[in-house]
DNA sequence: GTCCAGGGATTCA
DNA sequence: TGAATCCATGGA
């Protein structure tokens, strides 16, 4: 990869193999806004516009400009991917999900958004997610001024713990109001500092998530999975399971469990990236 | 009106 | 342990 810089646009060159489009739009995040080919969104405190030419990502920041480092870790550019969908090509029945929407990259998110987030998520579609989401921002997150006008960062924990469940609810949160609260209260009284499970294994930080009220083993695998740099999370929802059901499943329902044993097996280490490749070919072509 | 969604807690057998 | 049931909401 070779970065040179127009101006205030960062160019990554030789990303391959990377889409942005799929990959901002395979289910891992939901603030992203795309006009015109050009992707808008807030990571951290930095709001971002990147588009794609060809091998190239262009990019720029604000309020400060050029921060090739948040953009490269953001989106996992170091990532080895070639060699990922390489050794996972070998696996017959995902062999169409590859090659079929190649360049889908794990994201590497802010822990508490993706926490916050999925537990939103919980037993919604991806349009209602992403309305919620937007709701919740505008009511409690901070205002910063960009090109694109003025924007919110994503609610810290303090602003979402001291916020009614009344108020919450006004997002139409529904039921997971309750889930959220809980989550901020808990990490701020408990001074729980969520990147610190980026050091554990897999198996610690997926129960250290789901004793969190609220948090089940879907929830806690999306958040491993696109937050706390563990690979080998394999979140199931209920396309996921139709997938593995399809490709590896046979006559006889598969259990939950028995996925996660296949996934493991199958895949070890690229288990979360063979998942979502997975879940974009299930909701995009095979099911 | 009915079913479903990047599910989880609770209740019941 | 494992299988129903309830939970809010909006789109199809």
């Amino acid at each position: 990869m070779k970065i040179t810089t127009r101006n205030d646009w960062l160019v990554l060159r030789d990303v391959a193999p990377f889409s942005l489009d799929r990959t901002l739009k395979s289910g891992q995040t939901f603030r992203w806004k795309e006009k015109d080919g050009v992707f808008e969104g807030i990571v951290r405190d930095t709001f971002i516009q990147a588009r794609q030419e060809g091998d190239a990502l262009w990019a720029r920041t604000f309020p400060v400009p050029l921060q090739r480092g948040l953009i490269e870790d953001y989106f996992s550019l170091k990532y080895p991917l070639a060699e990922a969908v390489e050794a996972l090509e070998k696996d017959g029945p995902l062999a169409d999900a590859l090659r079929t929407h190649p360049g889908i990259r794990i994201l590497r998110q802010e822990p508490w958004e993706c926490l916050a987030s999925f537990i939103l998520a919980i037993n919604k579609a991806i349009p209602q997610i992403e309305k919620t989401v937007a709701a919740l921002c505008e009511m409690l997150g901070e205002k910063i001024d960009t090109p694109g006008g003025e924007r919110r960062l994503f609610p810290t924990v303090a602003a979402v713990a001291r916020t009614s469940e009344e108020d919450l609810r006004k997002t139409k949160m529904g039921f997971r109001a309750k889930y959220l609260k809980a989550a901020a209260q808990r990490i701020q009284k408990e001074e729980i500092v969520l990147v610190q499970y980026r050091e554990s294994t897999y198996a610690q930080a997926r129960s250290a998530l789901m004793e969190f009220y609220g948090v089940g083993p879907k929830v806690a695998d999306c958040v491993c999975l696109f937050s706390l740099d563990q690979p080998e999370a394999f979140p199931v929802d209920v396309w996921i399971a139709r997938a593995m059901q399809q490709l590896y499943g046979g006559r006889r329902k598969m259990k939950e469990k028995r996925m996660h044993t296949i996934a493991q097996k199958r895949f070890g280490r690229y288990a979360g990236l063979a998942q979502q490749y997975l879940y974009h070919h299930a909701r995009t072509c095979i099911l």
